[in-house]
DNA sequence: ATAGACCTGTGACAAACGTCACATAATTAC
DNA sequence: GTAATTATGTGACGTTTGTCACAGGTCTAT
């Protein structure tokens, strides 16, 4: 929990009674490999701030998993659109190691939220940080080729390249895991 | 004005004593064909609600320009991640026709969310619609070829394609004029 | 009405990418 | 420890896409 509170107090001023306030929306909860923290088909009613471990968010379609996201430690994890609008979700996030998260329960985070402004403004700016990640990976398809955009997770987000295999890379950088290979050793004979 | 407090009374309860409250946040402001609402180097202090016409987000790289969005009646447009942190954004928006918007300033915003959680609420919502927006647009290119792209805006997006001239779509949709082009020719075709 | 600016279409060719096939690590399960 | 599974590399080939070049159409300002 410790970390957690750490993380919210980068994003807002908290005292230690809004933390109170805040417990009964928490709940810490183990997850195994490759278990899952959210289906296709239910609604997310969840924030997922990740304690340790990574997931990833998918789609599947047709059998063939697209990778849309990988979310890593000191991270809030969710399906933002189903978590906002109550409609199901077909995204999936599935825990790619032994994970731990701190699960924020919407029902209650909006019945604390009522109790301390500052709780309300958390959720605003979990929220906000949450699109500023969507946005930035979104304008790479817009901006950069493939090979561009694996030069860029090589500068911004070492860690995804040295903990997400690249078979599942791949798709989250919307090429075939062929030409992702070889796009990887046209730059380490470079 | 009566746009923008049907379209706040769709995210959140709202009395008219906040709507009182939100007033001295808001300013409407016209602006001509390609005018900027937010230039580059700019740190983004504002959400601009689109009341009439449209206009786009876009970024330039050695001259080159790649759009990133295009924002129509009744939306928000902002540069979230400038908003959020106070950085300068790295992004340009630009009204494509004569246009007219309510623009949320970002200070008084939040000394109004301090008098009413319903205005705090309000934010969250407007970030949460944005943040639901790029998650879709961000899916589409990790999911889609280009022409599945074009027939999903056809299906979802109607009014992007009638309103938003080939060649500006171009770029949103990650692929060259000429290919879109082909594309468009292609799908009439069959 | 006319000139200039923009928008769209299209041909030719090279570069990038996807798919299928198979080989070889590396990891996991029992 | 061995077998099975999964992850990665690579060749061949066809498709898609980008780039350059140019032509014709539309819109706009004067």
């Amino acid at each position: 929990m410790n970390n957690l509170l750490k993380y919210i107090r980068t994003l807002t001023n908290f005292s230690d009674e809004n933390w109170e306030l805040l417990q009964p929306a928490l709940e810490k909860r183990a997850f195994k490999k490759n278990e899952f923290l959210l289906k296709q088909g239910q609604v997310c009613n969840s924030l997922f701030y990740i304690d340790n471990g990574y997931c990833k968010s998918y789609y599947e379609i047709d059998g063939i998993v697209k990778n849309t996201g990988f979310f890593f430690e000191n991270e809030i994890a969710t399906n933002i659109s189903s978590f906002g609008s109550g409609q199901k979700t077909e995204f999936n996030i599935a825990a790619c190691e032994p994970l731990t998260a701190i699960i924020f329960d919407k029902d209650r985070l909006f019945q604390a939220a009522k109790q301390a402004i500052e709780i309300e403004t958390l959720g605003r700016n979990c929220i906000r940080l949450f699109a500023s990640k969507q946005e930035e990976f979104s304008v790479l398809f817009k901006l950069y080729s493939a090979q561009e955009r694996l030069q860029y997770l090589e500068t911004m987000h070492p860690e995804i390249l040295q903990r997400v295999p690249l078979s599942q890379l791949a798709s989250f950088l919307g090429v075939s895991r062929e030409t992702l290979s070889r796009i990887r050793k046209r730059r380490t004979l470079s």
